[in-house]
DNA sequence: AGCACGCCGACT
DNA sequence: GTCGGCGTGCTC
């Protein structure tokens, strides 16, 4: 890992630059010197010998050791090596031959004889430009993976296996072709294959030139045996089949701009036009028309010969989202995940030719290797789906504030619901904030009814639908209007809240909802282990009748089948949409009336725009509530904002019930009333009570294995290393577990984790980086651990 | 990850 | 005495 073994070897070899650039949000110190200490190590004997100037190849692998190892650059392959491409060369004692990429070309005064040679390049040219290379070195540093880790999640497979390619030989006319002399003496085949090669003026391969003359290869063979045509080796895309298909926009229309869409507009414009990096954030409620605004600045960034990318959450990605900016540009590249290798690789040259106007895609479009970038949009920025789950644990909000610095363009932010993180940078003067007040057309928010869960007559018995939605829904079906009924997350984490008050038991020191274990009768923190036994009473108001358990999808389906036997109701959930496509046929069937009632989780809060939905339900606005995380109370207000404004969308209005045991949560409040202010100020001082971000940075270490007791004990040596280098470092940084995370055991594997809090990011990841650099997991125990910095969820 | 080195037990 | 177990460390 290119941070786990900083280049102390090497010191007469200048260290990798780690990029300098700090993330939105409060300042944090520079922290230059720590970095330069790590580089400042006396060099070895060995390597005093003596010098001699040579070039020397910096390169990073992915797979251990991790590098950055250098690699003289032989006389032969001089100038043909550059940052950006991928090397082989030899390594280990048996010099066994891997694929390395490289992050640095230095000349410089060199023991030449300690190192090694760069066998081969891989690449005719660089996959990735300097600035990609710097926006590598910094993810490998901020999120603690190696660097040719970073790349491999960066440049597309099938781009790195040459998709859809093929090695061919093209032959060109040699000098001596030229001579008319030396060409009539040819036998008539071989002179016809000269005069056709010659009349092609480009390259050809032998088969091409076979038939344009018509003859076989073999005069064709004789020819380059008598060195008429000299030949090269080239990569040439051969897919063949339709990789992209261009739209019809004749009938295109383009809406008017409402005014406080224009002025968003030209406060973007001003940006676009300062040719410096800005932060910029749309907040704008739902349906206010951010899409327009964003498209809007694209076309002035595309008028200035520049480019744009969009990233939206990979949920939003449909058909309507991607035609909406087909629509309007010559050439889009719509980057999905059902993408196949040979079509990614092509769009992948596309965009990096620099004929692709906007690039649209989820997550990792935000590296798109564009030549000309000029501004980067993320929509919906507080999607949790812009974390990504595997290593680089990356976040693509932070990974674009990084790249709009780089290239030193704007970046937008956009949302209904902003992050706290955004939201906080706008307050600290890292971000802008533009804001976008009405709906379009004039049409009102949807009004917002709490239904108390806590009242016994609203319950109708036992069940999860209240006699409030059970008559909204039956009235709405009346007026053949569609109804959308949204379920939180299956309840895998039980939290403990009494039916009678909505109290919740909390822990102490965290104020995390306990969570109740399965195995015996105690309720557990899921940050800091602590630990009390199950209460067999509201310790509040001593109701005796506590509940622990959520509701399933499958149960409700029964039950709204049950209550409204004559309407067409669909579930959406992660189980029945695991196959491709069912997705978008389940909203393609609501769409056109044929459903009535559309139940589902998460998935169908987001972006989805049916002017017929006239009721919104949310069944347990509590279970996203009272989950063990920081963010519970955001998620939920985000939850339900998002999903309330996926009603009141036509002409015909809209409204929304939210059932709750807790009506009076500062989270539901502000969402009923669409007051995002109201939200962000309350759960703001809770954040600061906590140091919880954006007010301090969190890191969490999850380390699993197939036996509890030992992965707990590897658990266990983690935080004694990182207490020790906490300390050695003199950081404030708070540690704690290691606890069980709320899944406990997932495919056979016993889970820990450790959370570790601090102020500020660097002093966090400084004193992770150096409790783990020696740390290597136990191999004959099948122990691993995973860094996560700024998780998003602690599952 | 792979490969060497090295330090203890069972064999020709 | 040596062959071989796998714990530890290094790879430019």
């Amino acid at each position: 890992m290119l941070s786990h073994s900083p280049d102390a070897q090497h010191p007469t070899l200048h260290p990798l630059p780690i990029v300098d650039i700090m993330p939105p949000g409060p300042h944090q110190p520079e922290d230059g010197d720590r970095q330069a200490e790590l580089f400042d190590t006396q060099p070895p004997p060995w390597e005093l010998a003596a010098e001699s100037d040579c070039e020397a190849a910096a390169v990073v692998f992915s797979e251990a050791p991790f590098g950055p190892f250098h690699y003289k650059i032989p006389t032969e392959l001089l100038g043909l090596i550059e940052p950006g491409m991928r090397l082989r060369v030899p390594l280990g004692k048996g010099n066994r031959s891997v694929q390395g990429w490289c992050v640095g070309v230095e000349t410089s005064s060199l023991p030449a004889r300690s190192l090694k040679d760069v066998l081969e390049p891989c690449d005719e040219s660089p996959l990735c430009d300097p600035r990609l290379i710097k926006l590598v070195l910094w993810m490998s540093h901020y999120y603690q993976a190696p660097a040719g880790q970073v790349f491999d999640a960066l440049i597309p497979a099938g781009v790195r296996a040459g998709a859809g390619t093929r090695q061919q030989v093209f032959l060109t006319p040699s000098p001596r072709a030229l001579d008319d002399e030396q060409v009539d003496a040819l036998p008539s085949k071989q002179k016809s294959a000269v005069r056709h090669l010659l009349a092609a003026a480009k390259p050809l391969t032998a088969a091409q030139l076979a038939t344009l003359a018509e003859c076989t290869e073999a005069p064709i063979r004789q020819l380059r045996k008598k060195g008429f045509l000299s030949a090269e080796t080239r990569r040439v895309l051969t897919a063949t089949g339709p990789l992209h298909s261009v739209r019809d926009r004749s009938a295109v229309q383009i809406p008017e701009l409402t005014e406080p869409q224009a002025a968003a507009l030209s406060q973007i414009s001003t940006a676009i036009e300062s040719g410096k990096q800005q932060t910029l954030v749309l907040h704008g409620v739902t349906g206010s028309g951010k899409t327009e605004v964003y498209i809007r600045a694209i076309e002035a960034v595309v008028r200035m010969g520049k480019q744009a990318i969009v990233l939206v959450p990979e949920i939003s990605l449909t058909p309507q989202t991607r035609h909406r900016f087909q629509d309007r540009f010559d050439d889009v590249a719509v980057l999905h995940s059902q993408m196949s290798a040979v079509e990614r690789h092509y769009h992948w040259q596309r965009i990096r030719s620099g004929q692709v106007q906007v690039v649209v895609g989820a997550r990792s479009a935000i590296f798109a290797p564009l030549p000309r970038l000029g501004l980067i949009v993320l929509d919906e920025e507080h999607d949790a789906s812009f974390k990504q789950d595997s290593v680089p644990r990356y976040h693509a909000r932070r990974v674009a504030y990084v790249r709009s610095q780089i290239e030193n363009i704007p970046l937008i932010l956009g949302s209904a619901t902003p992050s706290l993180e955004t939201w906080h940078a706008t307050s600290t003067g890292h971000a802008t904030l533009i804001q976008l007040n009405q709906r379009i057309a004039g049409r009102p928010m949807p009004h917002v009814q709490l239904v108390d869960l806590r009242t016994p007559g609203e319950r109708s018995g036992g069940g999860a639908i209240s006699r409030p939605l059970q008559n909204a829904v039956r009235e709405t079906l009346k007026e053949d209007g569609q109804v959308i009924l949204l379920l939180n997350r299956r309840g895998f984490a039980t939290t403990i809240q009494c039916p009678s008050c909505g109290h919740v038991v909390a822990c102490p020191e965290c104020d995390m909802p306990l969570t109740h274990h399965r195995d015996g009768g105690k309720a557990v923190c899921h940050y800091c282990d602590y630990q009390i036994p199950t209460p067999p009473w509201c310790p509040i108001c001593k109701f005796d009748g506590i509940r622990y358990s959520g509701l399933g999808t499958q149960r409700l389906e029964v039950e709204v089948k049950a209550r409204f036997p004559d309407a067409k109701v669909a579930r959406m959930d992660s189980d029945t949409m695991r196959r491709p496509g069912s997705h978008e046929r389940v909203l393609e069937t609501f769409r056109s009336g044929e459903l009535q009632i559309l139940l589902g989780t998460q998935m169908i809060a987001k972006g989805l725009d049916f002017p017929n939905v006239l009721l919104v339900g949310v069944i347990n606005a509590d279970s996203a509530l009272h989950f063990p995380d920081f963010r519970a109370a955001e998620r939920t207000f985000q939850l339900v904002t998002q999903v309330a404004g996926r009603t009141g969308r036509g002409n015909r209005g809209g409204r929304v019930i939210v059932q709750t045991f807790t009506p009076e949560h500062p989270a539901i409040q502000a969402a009923s009333q669409h007051d995002y202010l109201q939200f962000a100020e309350k759960e703001m001082l809770q954040r600061r009570k906590y140091a919880y971000p954006p007010l301090g940075s969190v890191a969490r270490i999850i380390i699993r294995g197939p036996v509890e007791e030992t992965t707990e004990a590897f658990a266990d040596t983690i935080v004694e290393r990182l207490e020790l280098s906490r300390d050695k470092l003199s950081a404030e940084v708070r540690i704690l577990g290691p606890a069980p995370p709320p899944i406990a055991k997932l495919r056979g594997k016993y889970r820990f984790h450790i959370l570790l809090q601090a102020a500020d990011s660097t002093s966090l990841g400084e004193t992770i980086r150096q409790a783990v650099a020696t740390l290597k997991p136990v191999a004959k125990d099948d122990i691993q651990f995973v860094i996560d910095i700024d998780p998003i969820d602690m599952l």
